[in-house]
DNA sequence: ATTCTGACA
DNA sequence: TGTCAGTA
């Protein structure tokens, strides 16, 4: 057994996730509505989260904390995979912090130019120019 | 006891 | 986001 099926494998309830995370059981569930994350589900219709479900969860929580809303977010994970599920010919280096804010600027700036919402919150937005 | 979906004095 | 309701 690889250690890859192993970290995808649905082992906790979401009442442990919330303890693991600091997070609410109300913004997991938010979250997974927006599509950032998707849980396995038990018989029961119960979600079951994979430890990589918990590293997205700790990553989406700290996106947040620097200002970065859900859009970016999902933004930021497309990128991920991207790099990460590409062929073997094509496929790149993981994408580091700065091209992950490389990105954001650009979206940035391409938001403003179309004087639609930032994908990042008020004035944290700062932090990102 | 725990989780789930839907809803909002 | 919190929280309460009615279930499973």
């Amino acid at each position: 057994m690889g250690d890859q099926v192993r970290r995808n494998m649905p082992l906790f309830p979401i009442g442990i996730v919330k303890q693991l995370t600091e997070l609410s059981a109300r913004q997991i569930r938010y979250y997974e509505e927006h599509k950032l994350i998707t849980p396995a589900r038990s018989k029961g219709n119960t979600r079951m989260f994979s430890f990589n479900d918990v590293d997205r969860l700790l990553e989406i929580k700290a996106l947040l904390e620097r200002g970065v809303n859900l859009a970016g977010i999902r933004e930021v994970f497309e990128m991920k995979e991207k790099g990460y599920s590409l062929p073997h010919s094509a496929r790149r280096t993981e994408p580091s912090e700065g091209d992950l804010h490389k990105h954001l600027k650009r979206e940035l700036y391409q938001a403003g130019r179309h004087g639609k919402a930032s994908l990042i919150q008020g004035e944290l937005a700062r932090f990102f120019h």
